[in-house]
DNA sequence: AGAGAAGTCAAGTAGTTATTTAACTATTTC
DNA sequence: GAAATAGTTAAATAACTACTTGACTTCTCT
């Protein structure tokens, strides 16, 4: 193997590794219940997790399984303040992701 | 139920409705071998399902697949020559996409 | 016409995931 | 401190989907 070659599959590597990376983010869109939730935040800014379960009309328990998804990919932001849990969205990670699909890399 | 009511559900209908397709585009870039033949033909522009095969490393009967699951979403365009099929991207879809999530509607 | 190439289809398997329900842990409020 | 509020967790079910394999069609070329 030559040196061009370890190279390239080192790149090749890391440019898998990315795709598996997005492609979590985009699941974490792909779903109508949690594309949902992110319009609202979208359009609503902060929101409580009462708030997006009762706009999003699913259960409180439902909510807290898609906003675990949404926080791992790192699309919404999330704080507590008592008892409450507020979310916002990371609207740098979104433009990025596209960017890497509409662009020339 | 007022005029109003009327009107509102009917509009909610729609953005669910409107929801659930975006969420179907979105699915289709979630799977990391479907994005990865995405960012294939971001790159390098039309392609033929064999090209796309070899160049992903998967099966035709795989490419063949995936690639249905994109064009039924309407991320990319099909041609066929001969018996030949050439695929390309629909990155205005992308765009309008994410515009709609990053701006308010 | 026959051989090979390019693509499509269908069935089966294995793994994943969305939703419901119920129980449980904080945190406020009276 | 008791009751209500806000959120979390776990288990169970049902539906979906990625991938493989093998057979099949259609086209091209000699």
């Amino acid at each position: 193997m030559t040196s061009h070659e370890i190279k390239s599959t080192f790149r090749d590597a890391i440019a898998k590794s990315d795709t598996e990376q997005r492609a979590k983010i985009f699941a974490s869109l792909a779903d109508p219940t949690r594309l949902g939730i992110v319009e609202l935040l979208s359009l609503q800014g902060e929101m409580s997790s009462s708030e997006i379960a009762n706009q999003a009309e699913i259960s409180l328990a439902l909510l807290c399984h898609h906003s675990k998804i949404l926080a791992e990919s790192g699309l919404v932001y999330t704080r507590k303040d008592g008892q409450t849990r507020y979310y916002r969205l990371n609207q740098e990670l979104i433009k990025t992701c596209f960017a890497s699909l509409v662009e020339p890399e």
